[in-house]
DNA sequence: CACGTAATTGTTAGCGTTCACATTGAACTC
DNA sequence: GAGTTCAATGTGAACGCTAACAATTACGTG
């Protein structure tokens, strides 16, 4: 019979295997330098005969240190925090980190506090909280101090939690100059809605631009990222004289309104410009394709991973803030004003 | 000073702290019901007083428990992955479990064995396998046996593994007969890539649908999931004659032949309908709005984890296979054939 | 009022690993 | 060839918790 007993070998059976003691098998598993060549082959030997693995969880409560990360996100169903989790887990991976997800359904400070209890109940060695609304973001003000933090897409004024986040002002300010530089007079915008931190930036960038080119200001038109708030944004705008162009603080608003104007018969780019923020794999394949504002989630989710190593080996270290900067993709949606 | 020592508090201190045994406040915290209402209380006080958080890592050493599953997955980017991954995290939370996902960036053999044997280290109890290529699938085949192990949209022979899946065959059933009632001939089919499942299911589900009633079963294109791929079935399918009704294996798919029927200047329903398969949030929005099967990824991830903790609970237990049925959404990107 | 029974609490021994230190033996040095 | 050094290995004690059992207390009953 291959199984002896119904328990899992455990090092002391790879020892008396090898006729050496746990600890050298310890220090083989370790890759410790001084073991000799045999006495690590004859361990080694013994480990894949006996189909030992060790235990990570009796290895982290001697070493208090886990070797897994926790992440806390809100609604990880939306393309921006897929995306994020999706890179920081690569990250994580890469430097030998297991991932602990905790998708929260409604983010206030309290539900922010939970998970992290959670997690650090758990022994997560650092958490990243996937924080783009204001309410998470002051959850990380009244985190328990200690634990290593990183904030993606989020801000915060405490000096021990870092920040990495893409520059949502300068995406929309990109959006909105590329509108002005085709001669329309002035963009109208959808934004997001107010609770969240991009809303904010790109609502901030559409109007700094609007401002250093000496253009009057429309009222924005509030949205909440759905397409279907996008369609009733576009169906407002299409009854407004002198709508030439708008900016929508995201893609799938901005699918919406591509739907209400080709709806009404407002041809897109002829009459209106239209420009998102995101580049979803889909804008490509909009009608017509969408000029938008490309995040590069994946670059933020590695950040976050250094960022949070970096903490958990040198220790409490600096207040760091990395900015991302976002690019440009022009398509068929806009045109120069007639 | 409210920090005496930087050591966290551990049982012990709580447990002199509230003049009980350690043992009493693990009672506490585990709600056995053999403890003094009173004594209760003032462990309780302790705990609170001391900012006491019990060590789950510790705990899990001697329970042999983590109450941690693991998930490994392909691309959590995409919708529908992403969305089971969300179902099976709200799941597992609400039963007490955390979840820690692995997201392989290739899907084989080789690279999910080693994600299970990574998760078993670490000491899950469970995994779910969000597998939707045959690749993963026959992996499962080779799995260490003793964990309990779900496969998500797999299939799978070993007796030990239970899967929970949509009924793809059925989804493809319901697009199909719904274009041929409309009085369409037959029906053109945009296949998904070849190794997976999904694609599959729903190729045998369009053919079989046009056996059934006896019509002509044209020659699948093959895509790749991506709008792009979609894009350039619908440049060809315009070029064919009598092409009046496409079911293409996903939404994004269906986008593509959209957007190049668009472009050609074919009119969508009227010369040519459409049908797609997911419902992604963008689908109502498409232009026109799309016709497509609609698949509760949620339901999915319920039910993975009700599964596997029965599994956990009560031991190996029987083979299970939960079929989810989808259900059909009409929008007007089809109608009935002129 | 002594006695059995049940509720409540305490004591001891691990879980499987790593850490700190002790021990061995071989290789140098002068 | 005795003393020194360092590489290689072993030994025992944690880490913080729960399981199993032991001990104590309280309560009713004949």
């Amino acid at each position: 019979m291959t199984t002896p007993k119904r328990r899992l070998p455990v090092m002391a059976d790879v020892a008396r295997e090898a006729g050496v003691s746990h600890q050298t098998v310890s220090r083989v598993l370790n890759d410790h330098p001084n073991v000799r060549p045999d006495t690590r082959a004859r361990v080694e030997e013994a480990i894949t005969r006996l189909g030992y693995r060790r235990n990570l969880v009796a290895r982290a409560l001697v070493t208090k240190r886990s070797r897994t990360l926790g992440v806390v996100s809100f609604d990880t169903t939306l393309y921006g925090p897929a995306s994020t989790i999706y890179g920081i887990e690569q990250a994580a991976r890469t430097a030998g980190y297991f991932v602990s997800i905790v998708s929260l359904k409604t983010i206030d400070t309290h539900s922010v506090r939970d998970a992290v209890d959670y997690l650090t109940e758990q022994g997560v060695d650092g958490v990243v909280v996937v924080a783009p609304q204001y309410s998470a973001s002051s959850a990380l003000e009244s985190l328990p101090a200690g634990m290593p933090v990183v904030a993606a897409e989020g801000t915060t004024h405490r000096a021990d939690v870092s920040v990495v986040c893409i520059d949502q002002v300068e995406g929309a300010k990109l959006a909105t100059r590329h509108l002005l530089e085709q001669g329309h007079e002035t963009v109208w915008h959808i934004s997001g809605p107010p609770e969240w931190l991009e809303s904010e930036g790109r609502l901030q960038g559409w109007r700094a631009a609007l401002e250093e080119a000496d253009r009057p200001v429309p009222e924005p038109l509030a949205g909440d990222w759905s397409p279907r708030s996008g369609y009733e944004a576009g169906k407002s705008l299409a009854a407004m004289d002198g709508v030439t162009a708008v900016f929508a603080a995201n893609d799938q608003m901005a699918l919406g309104v591509l739907r209400a104007l080709g709806e009404l018969g407002v041809p897109v780019p002829e009459q209106i410009s239209v420009v998102g923020f995101d580049d979803i794999p889909e804008s490509e394949f909009f009608s017509p394709p969408l000029t938008t504002v490309r995040q590069d989630f994946d670059v933020v989710g590695r950040h976050c991973i250094e960022v949070l190593l970096r903490q958990i080996d040198v220790g409490p270290t600096a207040f760091e803030r990395l900015v991302v900067r976002p690019s440009f993709v022009v398509r068929s949606s806009t045109a120069p004003a007639r």
